[in-house]
DNA sequence: GGTCTATATGGGATACTATGGGAACAGATG
DNA sequence: CATCTGTTCCCATAGTATCCCATATAGACC
């Protein structure tokens, strides 16, 4: 299911959101009830990911299992260790580390931003100034979008 | 369950570190109640894994698997050489012998890192300069996440 | 417009993880 | 055989994160 559309949500006191029910749901249907989240590098926000994209920076780790490292290796490791694993609660919220909130300013609320197979997570003002922006940009370049002929089935 | 983020825990006068909950059930869910840590030759820190991996060192070697090279089927049998079988204690803590913690200098803190599939202890602030040096690197190449085509599903 | 259901939110009570230290044990040594 | 040394087990504790329950809100449905 892909993740679309964009979802503000609270922070309570106690560093806890819910995460959006369709997100929610996806994640669960990849394997793990929660989610991975880790900072971005290109954007002032934090990255969202389900179980399948872990295992696939798991994977390029995986197979060459040292000496020579080529730069993709040390991108998934970057990304693998800043990764934080967040289970779910009852309630479907999951509760933000210090570190990761501060990473974006995140303080009260935060902006579920769906980005296909991943989603984004803002600071509502920092996410307006972004977007007009790339708007501006793909207006100026009168971007077309290419798009890559469907894949088979992936499951999940 | 991929081991990902970074934790930070004390090395008591016995030598005696908890490992992360999260890991410590990764690794029981490999089927045997302990870690196997051997020292890193790329890095300066230790090297964690689970049954999975050992027994895929083990396999390289006895057979003619072509899983590794033949550099990397020496590296092999030097890492088994240097490895050692640490078995949880009632609380989950493993003592890790003098010889590893020489080797990295570890002594009052230990810093687990995950990387996927494995793990680093690292001495904390020997990890601060080689993660920073390795971030740099990554956003002067201007960096792109890998995504290698996902693979079938290996099961567990 | 009113009611109903489900998601999102708040907060107190509870359980768990990490940590420290003493006691019980086992092997080594003289 | 007694002693010594280094482990492993067991118990206690602090601090934090998780669960549970109550409530607010929003949107769907009559």
């Amino acid at each position: 299911m892909a993740l679309v559309g964009r979802h503000l949500n609270k922070i309570d006191k106690k560093g806890r959101v819910s995460i959006p029910k369709p997100f929610r749901t996806a994640m669960i249907a990849e394997g793990y009830s929660g989610v991975y989240i880790f900072p971005s590098f290109k954007a002032q926000a934090l990255e969202g990911s389900g179980e399948v994209f872990i295992q696939r920076l798991t994977d390029s780790l995986e197979d060459n299992f040292d000496l020579f490292s080529d730069d993709q290796e040390d991108l998934a490791s970057i990304t693998l260790e800043r990764t934080h694993q967040l289970p779910f609660d009852p309630e479907g919220r999951v509760s933000l580390p210090l570190e990761l909130r501060q990473h974006t300013g995140l303080v009260n609320e935060a902006l579920f931003v769906g980005r296909g197979s991943r989603f984004r997570i803002w600071v509502p003002e920092v996410y307006e100034l972004y977007a007009a922006s790339q708007l501006d940009r793909a207006k100026a370049r009168g971007a077309t979008l290419p798009l890559s002929p469907s894949k088979p089935d992936r499951g999940a």
